[in-house]
DNA sequence: ATACTTAGCGTAAATTTTACTCTTTCATAG
DNA sequence: CTATGAAAGAGTAAAATTTACGCTAAGTAT
């Protein structure tokens, strides 16, 4: 095995979060501004995904949910596990040296854990997140990211992607109370699909944890839609795994 | 963020893996025994998953393939990063000086990244893993495993349940070539369901994947299976994600 | 030869998905 | 104060898929 100090020194492990959010039309990642002085003594600004080293006595998911608290106010942020990116050559040079002086620390190595976090974005979260020198930026909009961020970020959409029509993760995205037609705009952005209208709303209506609130949009100019909210209760009862190949016959 | 040096020091990395095999009849799990002297002297036996701390070179996937390959001998064995047990007193008191002394370390926090691992399970690979002083148990079977190894092990069937209608897992716990029967107890053991024999092959014959190779079975008190083998370029050309709430319409 | 056992084909009913038609209800323009 | 445009929302018939189950085929064991 080597010289045992090896096996645990100077390495640490850090949380990255990938947060998505929705704003009608297209779906937005958070991006971090950061700083940093390169070797020519030039500064330069790039973007990154919130993240953290973890500290001693910290889990995960506790460490994530501080980062995502600190940057958005949100406690009860909606926060899932995606991978771990542990290439000992992840982050050699330059950006190790700006871990190293950012948080005071000489490390050889960072072992990083995904999270994917959902948000309702609204305007009260891009004032919270601007004050934290944050962006929403749409998927195809992301340029170079900093440390090996844009290939975290490809693996975090294609989780979102294919984990989306297995969870509920459409109603972290929504409002609380939403219309058909939201949901299936939601929809087409992640999946990247044109459905149709009427197959849409017969599907989803005839879905029993999707219930109607009593209340019709206003001030718009054609027939006001119904708004509808998502009942989790019922979700978690009602809800079997209907994925892949199916059997149910005798 | 307290004391820096607290952020990274004195903890490591662990990969362990939750590697299934199937025997035709039930789901086995691959335990490795383990003698360690209790706080009063006495020798205990008990099991656990097989694992390592990770070398500080060393990705978590070439871990875990080291693991694999020392303990079954295969060296291009399937393997899935499975998620982080992060918990700071997940391993404390007995269990991390046992850690401690076998690895020749001073730790004070272990942070484990499950993997999950599918075999075919033959006789050579029975011996094989006799020889490692490892063995196969029935999931029903298995009793108070070291660690947090039991949780573990809870999460890996459940992550294993729910992948394998989406993912061509079992193609990876039976032999190259078998029968519809093959598959379908495979299906059965995994689903913990009954399936309808005759539904069931022509789902299964119905996929372009699943291709004749012109053998039938010898030797059997009945009519003889014939053989096919998954083919997995036709899997991956052919394969379209059809999960959850499917929306094709125009 | 006969019984037994599982492979494997076929088919009709039930259910779900797809593709479209048409009506409703609002704001706004003339 | 009607006409128009726009999206909501109900409905329906054809197509495809799933379910339930009957029946024949091809081997070994007695």
């Amino acid at each position: 095995m080597g010289d045992p100090t090896l096996i645990y020194n100077r390495q640490a492990i850090s949380v990255d979060c990938a947060v998505f959010g929705f704003d009608g039309r297209a779906l937005k990642v958070l991006l971090i501004r950061r700083r940093r002085v390169g070797a020519d003594g030039e500064e330069r600004l790039d973007n990154k995904l919130p993240g953290s080293l973890i500290a001693s006595n910290e889990g995960l998911e506790a460490a994530a949910h501080r980062v995502m608290g600190e940057l958005t106010g949100i406690e009860d942020i909606y926060l899932r596990q995606m991978g771990v990116f542990s290439d000992p050559l992840r982050v050699t040079g330059e950006e190790l040296e700006w871990i190293n002086g950012y948080y005071g620390v000489d490390l050889t190595r960072v072992v990083t854990v995904v999270f994917y976090a959902l948000v309702r974005l609204d305007q009260r979260l891009i004032d919270y997140t601007s004050r934290k020198n944050a962006k929403w930026v749409e998927l195809g909009e992301v340029k170079r990211l900093a440390l090996d961020h844009n290939n975290i970020l490809v693996s975090a959409i294609g989780f979102l992607m294919e984990r989306f029509g297995h969870e509920p993760m459409a109603y972290e995205l929504l409002p609380r109370k939403f219309t058909v037609r939201m949901l299936q705009n939601l929809y087409e952005a992640v999946l990247g699909v044109e459905i149709d209208n009427r197959n849409f709303r017969k599907k989803i209506l005839a879905q029993s944890y999707i219930v109607p609130v009593g209340e019709k949009e206003t001030g718009v100019a054609h027939k006001p839609a119904g708004y509808y909210r998502f009942d989790r209760k019922v979700y978690d009862r009602e809800h079997k795994r209907r994925c892949g190949l199916n059997f149910y016959g005798k």
